[in-house]
DNA sequence: ATAGTTCTGTAACTAATGTTACTGCTTTCT
DNA sequence: AGAAAGCAGTAACATTAGTTACAGAACTAT
């Protein structure tokens, strides 16, 4: 049941009758596939998503078709850029990606706008997320102006790990090239120094972190 | 007056009188010099500011004493990092320098608390901010994951020129080295091979943007 | 099983950035 | 004017990252 599912993922918006009714009132939950592009660069937003279960990814694009990525979509997470942005009624900045099959609630814009009127703790829940979010995108900065590739792989490995829940990580090295927005010979090779120096073990199709 | 002060730089929050009244009855002004740090990193937040006049720049630290410019904050802007570290009741995780003196708004933190929760205004101003930064830094991310240094550094020097109000900067490369957290010498290098490639002209303490 | 595809390893080279070391030019202070 | 301090220029070298070009390993499908 959605109110469940609220309550162990949203318990700050969950816990106030009114809004947990009325949040279920107005939105649905859909599934959705790993590779599912939810959000594209430029485009308006129509919904905000509630990541109930899965994980999605938010990358920057540039213009000639590269990519970084800049932070996750977790379980308890919105898109911050689509509540923002809805908010300013402008276009996305960013383009967002499912990465493992996902169970979304989905709050049509015209009714997220109203819930944001109407409750206070549903600001409390952005403002929350904004910072969390602002946080990582600084660290982000902090790791390309002061860290070489090999640091910034290993944080990336490490995060992944934590996020799947798993040490072993089913990834290509050309597919770690995008995220980073690398290429993939770079990446080959700082994977191999960091399996050199005991951090983690290269198999075919699969990265174990240590 | 403040009054005026805020109608010209915030109409969002100005035109509304009770927030008018309740704002110029909470703060004062005060005037900064250049080189005042308003926030450092790891501090609690005591203020919220309002910037009237002036220019200040946001950094963000590493743990050896390196920084990197993560933006500026500029007439109309508030330092969006006390606003959401504020409400989180958080450390911060930027520092925050007055570049040019600077006369500003100073709202305490509990009084800001009260307006937040009082005026939906408030959080419509504070959520275009946070957007407007949250753009800023996607950007400094897609340089510095897709250019190369000359690139951040010219765009860098545009931006000064644009926000001092002149395309001459008083400067000096170490000084864009600590900006930028690079090093004086490749400052050196890049700022000549921008003035040979006819970007600007560098004369002692003073850089001219064409 | 074998042919095709995808993935990985790696060498060799280029380009970009960081580091070291030193020189000379300005500005400022007395 | 002369000394000191700060600033800029630059060469030489080391390190890191990107590019080109293959080769071989491992998986997939018929």
């Amino acid at each position: 049941m959605i109110a469940e599912a609220l309550h162990q993922y949203f318990p700050k918006l969950a816990t106030m009758p009114a809004l947990r009714q009325d949040l279920i009132a107005i939105s649905k939950v859909i599934t959705l596939k790993a590779g599912t592009v939810i959000l594209k660069q430029g485009e308006y937003v129509k919904v905000i998503p509630l990541m109930l279960q899965g994980l999605a990814k938010v990358f920057k694009e540039e213009e000639n078709g590269n990519e970084v990525l800049l932070y996750y979509i977790k379980p308890g997470e919105s898109c911050i850029m689509s509540v923002t942005t809805l908010l300013r009624n402008g276009a996305s900045k960013v383009k967002a990606v499912i990465e493992e099959d996902s169970e979304i609630v989905v709050i049509p814009a015209d009714k997220a706008l109203e819930i944001a009127r109407k409750y206070p703790k549903w600001n409390e829940f952005v403002y929350e997320l904004f910072n969390v979010k602002f946080e990582e995108l600084l660290n982000v900065i902090k790791i390309l102006t002061f860290s070489n590739k090999d640091i910034r792989l290993l944080e990336y490995l490490k995060k992944e790990a934590t996020l799947k829940g798993s040490k072993i990580l089913h990834t290509t090295h050309q597919h770690i090239a995008y995220d980073l927005g690398s290429s993939r010979e770079v990446i080959s090779r700082l994977l191999k120094k960091l399996e050199n120096e005991g951090e983690i073990i290269l198999k075919q199709g699969t990265i174990e972190v240590l």
